[in-house]
DNA sequence: AATGACAGTCCCA
DNA sequence: TGGGACTGTCATT
């Protein structure tokens, strides 16, 4: 495997968010950071990957804005077994709507597992993408996020949801 | 190799 | 309202 990394910034009204490709596709999201460092670019970016930021940075957007994506990149996440498959559940709920985690446990065929898909969401490389904000716990509490709870209410606002 | 902590949930008192 | 069991992953010991 080549293991060629890209790091792109993307601007938004809510900060500058870093994505990071490899050669099979986004890998990560990161969250605008208060010391915002530099985005590592080499000097050759593959046009595969210039394609897939533009559809990106667009998907991103659109979320922000309360809107689904008309489109998203390929989703490369590294992760465990268990991981990938919450991931791709968490990737099945259309924006606007939630789950909860006990849904999720079930939807991958390990209902007690509740707690670890918890754990799963937290470790989520793709957030707003891989919507780990459109799960709250049972009977529509909030629950807790990894970027922090301001991330997920606003996110949860654009789409509409109440909680 | 074992323990503790965690974005949860259900059960039973 | 509160404590215990259950579960996957990671940091710490």
């Amino acid at each position: 495997m080549n293991a060629i990394t890209v790091i792109l910034p993307i601007q938004t009204a809510d900060g500058e968010f870093l994505a990071h490709y490899t050669e099979r596709g986004l890998i990560g999201l990161d969250f605008p950071r208060t010391a915002s460092k530099p985005a590592k670019e080499p000097e050759t970016i593959p046009t595969a990957v210039r394609a897939w930021h533009r559809i990106t940075a667009s998907a991103l957007k659109s979320i922000l804005a309360g809107k689904e994506p008309a489109k998203l990149p390929p989703l490369a996440p590294n992760g465990t077994a268990f991981q990938i498959s919450v991931w791709a559940a968490l990737r099945a709920i259309s924006l606007g709507n939630t789950r909860s985690y006990g849904e999720i446990a079930e939807a991958i065929g390990r209902p007690k597992a509740v707690r670890a898909v918890g754990g799963a969401c937290g470790a989520n490389p793709i957030p707003v993408l891989v919507p780990c904000h459109r799960i709250l716990a049972a009977g529509k509490r909030i629950g807790g996020f990894g970027g922090g709870m301001a991330w997920k209410r606003r996110l949860l606002a654009a789409e509409g949801v109440r909680v």
